[in-house]
Formats: structure tokens, C-alpha cells, sequence
DNA sequence: TATTCATTTCCATGATAATGGAAGCATGGA
DNA sequence: TCCATGCTTCCATTATCATGGAAATGAATA
């Protein structure tokens, strides 16, 4: 519950939300802080406060390599997220079922 | 984008969060404020603005009836801010597909 | 119309978050 | 060892949010 809301808190700014989307399209590879700050055109300071936040929440993993942090997108979280989200939904009326994203690792 | 930002700040908060859940899992007819205040232990006051904050995300809907004002989930706005979540996720690297919940209105 | 009951708005208080320049800390090359 | 580079922490400022008692609104019944 807790890990939702601070998930869900950490999504919830147009920064963040765009460096998240920005790293679930690069996919696992991940992009370095630098790149990102670059492409989305955000200073250093604010954008590794937003990398903290985010990394914080575990829904982005930092993993340095060289002088360069690559950060990607934690689709575990996010996907636990998501059924958190839809849990038990409708009383358990027959629906749609929520399928997870990208999670050949947990499946 | 803005959409979705409000959304996620609607949800990111402990009280709102537990009170949308709760509105997902008692599904389409919803649930009288009232009995929401009682059910959680929320003071009215609290309550009330916790779920102006959830209509104006249009994460919920009210429906009057009579004397009662009866809240539930707004299930196309949930889907779709998942949607927006996982757009293009890994690059296109085929993973698993989400699928929206309780959308038979909207499919 | 007066009354009750469900819910909302008002408002003051306390708490938490966003921003970005400047300084600091590592890593790797010369 | 010295320097350049990539990234982070520090900090002060500004802005936004959560809470809940009390008063106000608005709908149904007598």
C-alpha cells in the first residue's frame, strides 16, 4: 500500500512522469542521466532530483557502468502497481483482465 | 498528459487511494458518501474534499439519488491511464499486453 | 413551512514538495 | 598526480496540499 502511494506520488509530476515514460520506451537498456537531461531538456540538479524520487519509489533502477549512471524503467513495479490498482475490481463480476507489461523476468 | 498527472496525484495520497479502491472493488452502482465516511472512518469534512479531488481527476463518478449521493470508479479513465503508462513500452520488443478492466461499456 | 438528515464549503494550521545555481564527489584519461 | 567529465548533494525560495471543526447548502418528509 505504501509502495503504491509513494509509486504513484512519484508519477504524479509532469517531470517525473515524463522521464519514466521517456525510460519504459528505451526499454531495459536504459538511457544515461546526462542523455536525458540533454533530450528532455531539464537541468542536472532537478533532473537527478527526479531520478532520486523515482529510484526511491523503485520504479527506475540505476545501474552505473563507466562514468555513466544508465537508469531504466522497473516494470516489476509498475506492473505490481497496476494490479494493485484493479484489485478484486467490479466484485468480481466478470471483466477485462489486466496483463502485465514487459515481464518475461517475472512471468 | 495533464489528464493523467492529475490522475496519478489524485491517487498518489493514502486516504484517496483507499477510498478509490474501495469504490473499484464495490463496482458500477457505487457507494453513498455516507456509508464510505462510516465504512473507512473518515471525518466528513475529509472526505468530502478527498473526493472532489477524485471527481475532478475524473477518476470517479457521483450520482445523485434522492438525499444520498452515490460515488463509484470511473473505469475508462483507470484504463486509460494505464494505457498511457505502458505506451510504447520497450521499443516495440513484443512483452506481455495490458489489458483494460471492467470496459465492457467501452470495447 | 419547519425540520431532519446527507453532504459540502469555509478557513486556518501545519506539513511536504519543486526548483536550479553553486559546490562537492567520484571515475577515467593524460 | 592533475584535469575533464558525469552526476549528485546542499540550500534557500516558493508553491501546493492535507486536515477537520463549524457553518452553510440542499433534498425529502411531516
Amino acid at each position: 500500500m505504501n509502495i503504491a502511494v509513494k509509486a504513484l506520488a512519484a508519477l504524479a509530476q509532469e517531470t517525473r512522469l515524463t522521464i519514466f515514460r521517456t525510460l519504459v520506451q528505451a526499454g531495459e537498456s536504459g538511457v544515461p542521466a546526462g542523455q536525458l537531461a540533454k533530450e528532455l531538456g531539464i537541468p542536472n540538479a532537478t533532473l537527478s532530483f527526479h531520478l532520486k524520487e523515482l529510484t526511491h519509489a523503485e520504479l527506475v533502477i540505476a545501474r552505473q557502468e563507466s562514468r555513466f549512471i544508465y537508469y531504466s524503467a522497473n516494470f516489476a513495479t509498475m506492473n505490481a502497481l497496476m494490479s494493485y490498482l484493479t484489485e478484486n475490481c467490479c466484485t468480481g463480476t466478470p471483466c477485462g483482465i489486466v496483463k502485465v507489461c514487459c515481464d518475461e523476468k517475472n512471468s
